[in-house]
DNA sequence: CCGCCCTTGTGAAAGGTTTCACAAACCAAG
DNA sequence: CTTGGTTTGTGAAACCTTTCACAAGGGCGG
């Protein structure tokens, strides 16, 4: 067991968990692989195969205790406890976050947020003081933010990743259409929404010049 | 060469038309696979053989004329024109889509907007009128819009992708924290912001555990 | 035209992930 | 206790993606 875990298993796990919680609401007690498979699109052995790179966590004949797994999952995860996010840029995609009420109720509490626009630094969005970028280091070190979130304009993101991982952020979310380059070990997850609308893009042209040519 | 094409090639392929287009913006006329390779973080080789899929566009001892593989890509992706997108949900994500410039910027223009809210109906969100659920299919069949965004709670997440599909879009982007299966062969792209963050969350735990541990 | 240097395009090798298939284990019923 | 039905955990096989390494081809200076 154990090793180098693949990001496509942690995504798994995550959707795993979500399925386990509902099932932990509705007051089901075990569920086997293959339930726990369906919802995500996997098949069972995937599920076992996932599970078993961290332990042995069911009971043969019988399936996965919900509440078992559920903790299991969560301490695998690190959603045991919760995160405080450091948010920079509070335009479009910022405000959308600061007032997504999903964050929070799974565990991703926005503590600070920064920009650089005068009109808007001193203003509140959603119960939080808008910062300027000056305060950025001082404010993450005093309220201990792990995330770092990075929803500026394209040109300025790759300067405010590195200032967010010299502020002391364990990790960054990326939401600028570009790829920035891991250091020191800090990673990092974009979320590039025209990267996925160009990925759809593709595959309605195949499917048209496949149905175009061949009939 | 061609074949099914994986969806981190796709990804690349976009990654590259981006830089393409820098390097056409600032007048460079022919780059190198390594070049290429830089900034989205693959290998030349990587870059070769992505391309290798769909023919053979560079020049031995040369490398790639960057007009001519701007066109060459734009081609293959589909994005040498524009596409329509029909908008599902008018909260605080679709807000910030509607009010989003860099997809109109890139080819992608939201053409429709529906809500089940009264308040919102027939107001205006950035220069468009948003409509009741029950207009979507006459709606989407006048406009033609190809692509569908589900930006709707996560409940109603999978009727709304079902009733997009049976609309006519072509493909579905799904900002809903949940596992939309493809139907009838529609793509379907989720965007899962809470799964980018344990995904984090993750590697961060798995950082202070090996740090704990091993010293 | 020749020779040198450079870069592509591509089989083959390596590396990684998913699926298969089955022994081992567990529960329940008799 | 034994038998039968069920499901896990896991090596092995199949499949897919990435990297390697090099022959083939192109440009340029002389």
């Amino acid at each position: 067991m154990s090793g180098r875990i693949s990001d496509s298993t942690v995504r798994r796990l995550s959707l795993y968990l979500r399925m386990l919680r509902d099932l932990e609401r509705a007051g089901v007690e075990f569920v086997s692989s293959s339930q726990l498979a369906e919802p995500s699109g996997a098949t069972s052995a995937q599920v076992r195969k996932d599970l078993s790179h961290f332990g042995s966590f069911g009971k043969r004949g019988r399936g996965y205790s919900v509440d078992g797994l559920v903790r299991a999952l969560e301490e695998i995860l690190g959603l045991s406890r919760s995160w405080r996010l450091a948010l920079v840029g509070v335009g479009k995609i910022g405000s959308a976050l600061l007032g997504y009420g999903g964050l929070a109720a799974r565990g991703f509490d926005v503590v600070a947020a920064f920009d650089v626009d005068e009109a808007k630094i001193g203003t509140r969005a959603h119960g939080l003081r808008i910062r300027p970028m000056r305060e950025l280091r001082p404010a993450i070190a005093e309220c201990g933010a792990e995330i770092g979130v990075v929803a500026t304009p394209t040109e300025v993101a790759a300067e405010v990743a590195a200032e967010l991982e010299r502020a002391g952020v364990g990790a960054i979310l990326n939401f600028a259409p570009i790829e920035l380059s891991e250091v020191n070990g800090v990673p990092i997850r974009t979320v590039d929404i025209v990267l996925e609308l160009e990925g759809l893009s593709y595959l309605m042209s195949e499917a048209g010049r496949r149905t175009g040519s061949d009939g």
